[in-house]
DNA sequence: TTGAAAGCGCTAACAT
DNA sequence: ATGTTAGCGCTTTCAA
């Protein structure tokens, strides 16, 4: 944590090294394109290269008035919806040379505004902020007010959400998706649904429940209000879900999980009551690692690395006008966990 | 990208507005305890309050000597077992105030001291890798002598693998835990193995190879090298390193795969040759998104988290005299996927 | 307790 | 083409 500011060699030691001044030293290592003597410039990457210098990105950072750095905001980077998007910032980061710094909220949207505070500190060149969807009123305006004077201060931002703030958002077409999943399910033959709706506040989930039940209306397909359960966004959530909604005594024919962690809490769950081949199950995003789940999972595909690329590249990109969004569309995945039911 | 470096309020903004000096500016916002009188401190916070003042954390860094960064190096964030690793890091990086950058080698070895630089540059107060596992003797020396480097201007440096180069680190027994599986296995009385291997020239396959091979050798169970498939340590990998093996026309009882992931890809081509209920799979990590898969996996359960939140600590420690090395030991779960034969 | 001023390492005018 | 030097925003002696 502590570090002697000592040693380290900077550039004035290379410059000395190769018995040149500061400034041609920088110029040779640092600085432009060719404005010195190549035999100098040479010399000068040489002492560089012999004496390890690595430029202070600080001092740089101070100099040039301007970083290298990304600042992406995460709600859990070990959940993979996140992690996919997050390896698509970065992928685009090191195309751009750009460090990226990640934080994590934990799924507390009160810690979002403290870590864009963080990053406006350090002067980030770029701030993605992936999954602000809370519904917490103080929370969304602290972080309003923060992005602000994150943009006020010259840097830029980008959300992946639907568009809640006035910023660069890639807009993920929950609603959208969630109908098409429920117009494909009534094509299989199902009628009587049940869903497992994420928590209340979150409002991924809240779009995917209000889609899918557009979805089901538009077929004339009833939803009883008794056939939807809230529970975290997790696993452990979908299972226990999934419990309640056993519990209440439902006919079910087909569950929709609102994303496929949960969809899988849930199809164990149905393991354990012996129903997994009685209840179809489909979930949403498609993640990569749960591919192989067995009955194969039934979902909306997301391109979720795309995502992350795109946001970056959209904050990365020349300013618009205002505050532009591009909208990124899920796309329905029939797989064996949702069999249909033949007509009777 | 670029930012203009105009605006963005700055200590002496807040001195000017708090009519003090930028000196006591400075203590009250950001410096020692008390040293500076209620009153004026509190003027001072006000003014940086109202002003939405957020500390140029580069200036402080050059001011200060030492950073609050954290560097965290991956193989790959999108691979479930890297990202819990990182949630570990990331979850201690916060418990002391400290910010994460992450960098992904996407598996190249040679990245690793690349990235070491540029976080040298940035002045990282620590950095941890996790899985710096290649047998590249020139990637390794390169490696090394970055970390020397860095290690000199005052950084802490962790390492999660085995004991490759002298600095800190936590020792995955991974040779160890492959050990135990094996015997484990023999033990519900499997007597003929394949093993999926993993790359060549990663160690952490390397090690787990060899372990389940002693394991093997220890109860006098043979394992014909025909029987050892190297492949991607991906699921495709897995899928592609099984269809090989099952090409080989071996008589096969059960398979290890070197991890969960490939284990899972193995799983899909055994039951898609229909063969899945004859042929026991263990895998190695047991990641957390790969609990539901069916049948439910055995393998070596690791503490992800703790793994990732152990590194942080001990490179945030007083340092040693020399470098440390924590072990972690996995513990072998025996799930559905490897039933057992009945003794004939 | 508070203020003035000397750096931290580098870049970018401005001179030469 | 190269060198000199004034900052960048902050911390921290050193004086007052």
């Amino acid at each position: 944590m502590t570090r002697r500011p000592n040693d380290a060699v900077t550039l004035e030691d290379v410059a000395r090294e190769a018995g040149v001044s500061l400034a041609t030293a920088s110029r040779a290592v640092n600085g432009s394109t060719r404005k010195v003597r190549p035999e100098i410039r040479e010399r000068v990457e040489r002492a560089a290269r012999e004496l390890r210098y690595a430029p202070n990105a600080q001092a740089q950072a101070m100099a040039r008035g301007r970083t290298t750095l990304v600042g992406l905001i995460v709600q859990d980077i070990e959940d993979p919806y996140f992690s996919s998007i997050a390896a698509g910032v970065m992928r685009v980061a090191e195309a751009n040379r750009m460090i990226v710094s990640i934080a994590s909220t934990q799924r507390r949207p009160d810690k979002e505004a403290e870590y864009v505070a963080a990053l406006r500190g350090m002067r980030a060149a770029a701030i993605v902020i992936v999954g602000s969807r809370t519904d917490e009123r103080a929370a969304l305006d602290r972080l309003g007010a923060e992005l602000t004077a994150f943009e006020r201060s010259g840097g830029r931002v980008a959300l992946v959400s639907q568009r809640r703030l006035p910023v660069d958002t890639v807009v993920v077409a929950n609603r959208a998706g969630a109908r098409d999943l429920a117009a494909h399910l009534i094509g299989l033959g199902y009628r009587s649904f049940g869903v497992l709706a994420g928590p209340r506040g979150l409002l991924t989930a809240a779009d995917r429940l209000s889609g899918f039940m557009e979805g089901l209306a538009g077929e004339a397909v009833p939803l009883s209000p008794d056939a939807v359960v809230h529970g975290e966004f997790t696993r452990d959530g979908g299972h226990a879900a999934m419990m309640e909604l056993l519990g209440r005594g439902r006919d079910l024919e087909c569950v929709f999980a609102v994303n496929d962690v949960m969809a899988v809490g849930a199809m164990a769950a149905l393991r354990a009551a012996g129903l997994d081949r009685s209840v179809g199950v489909a979930g949403f995003d498609d993640i990569v690692t749960l591919r192989d789940v067995t009955p194969a999972l039934t979902t909306v595909r997301l391109p979720l690395v795309e995502i992350g690329e795109a946001a970056l590249e959209m904050v990365l990109s020349e300013p618009g006008d205002g505050p532009r969004s591009q909208r990124v569309r899920g796309e329905v995945v029939l797989r064996e966990s949702t069999p249909g039911i033949r007509p009777r």
